[in-house]
DNA sequence: TGAAATATGTCAATAACATTGACTTATATT
DNA sequence: AATATAAGTCAATGTTATTGACATATTTCA
């Protein structure tokens, strides 16, 4: 099917396209993103549902320019996704009370549940990938990945920061 | 600004849900496909045209059946792609010598050019990322994103076979 | 040999997710 | 009072994907 272990290169190590490496990131992604898609299937949400649910659960209270901030994506693509999960019940806003302004986002109860069920999808494969990869390797993957992020967006003070 | 590294749980090791880690391979997703994307535009290609050269790289002479089996998407899907790819003259197809019902895909001179431009980036950030990992690292992380993958599409005799 | 299966291509309709641009409303700042 | 900011909305568009139906060429099998 996908995955390639085959030692095909023959250049020095170091050198050549590391192919399987590449591949084995595209492979995970899409089933890593892909079990939590068969539950929110059956709200009527998609992927851009689940990055909403996501950050607001993890940051409750920030405002729609933080959100924004962090998915990168324009303020008419989160309107959609956003009513959804408003009409729905699985979100609501709150006027900020220092600038009234600012819509704070919240997840409500069921949509505590829902994140949360979603996350605990993400993490029990995250778990047995790292016991796979060695339950000791953690920090070793964890600067792999952040390494993999842009320069620009790994600086102190982002969106780690927020709520 | 998009990653959080404060240790924010509380919880015992191995038991609170590793946001920071599905966070990360969120972002390093996005960055990693990102980049690419920034030479396919020029070129009038999304996403999808990159998969479809990047495979075609990798397998010449598969033919269409081996293809959609690896990407996972519908033949109305690739076919829309695919034809774009020929027409720009980065792809090419043969009828198979055995079976002359198969479309055999091939990538022509400049096919290669701009898949193998494509990879180098994405192998340029890899290897950084794997520096920065510890260079020594490189099984741990291909286990880790080896068990990422669904289990049944793990299995040997897949598409890691083809070509 | 003729029927059935297979490999591919194509037409049409639809959906999810994203974009740019323009404009409105409410509130805050200067 | 003028200006800037936060958010929401309308309209048009684009990319990638889907399902369903059907056509064509070729191979396989009874």
């Amino acid at each position: 099917m996908t995955v390639n272990r085959a030692p095909a290169e023959l250049h020095p190590q170091g050198t050549a396209v590391d192919f399987e490496l590449i591949e084995l990131l595209f492979f995970a992604y899409r089933d890593f993103v892909g079990e939590p898609d068969r539950l929110l299937e059956r709200h009527g949400f998609g992927r851009a549902h689940h990055r909403v649910l996501h950050f607001i659960n993890r940051h409750q209270g920030l405002n729609v320019a933080e959100l924004l901030d962090i998915l990168e994506i324009t303020k008419q693509s989160l309107a959609r996704v956003l009513k959804d999960l408003i009409h729905a019940g699985f979100v609501l806003q709150k006027a900020g009370r220092e600038d009234r302004r600012q819509r704070l986002l919240y997840l409500t109860g069921p949509g505590k549940d829902l994140a949360g069920a979603l996350a605990a999808m993400q993490d029990a494969r995250m778990k047995r990938a790292l016991a796979q990869a060695g339950p000791q390797q953690r920090d070793t993957i964890a600067r792999f990945l952040t390494a993999l992020v842009d320069n620009d967006r790994r600086r102190e003070g982002g969106a780690g920061d927020i709520g």
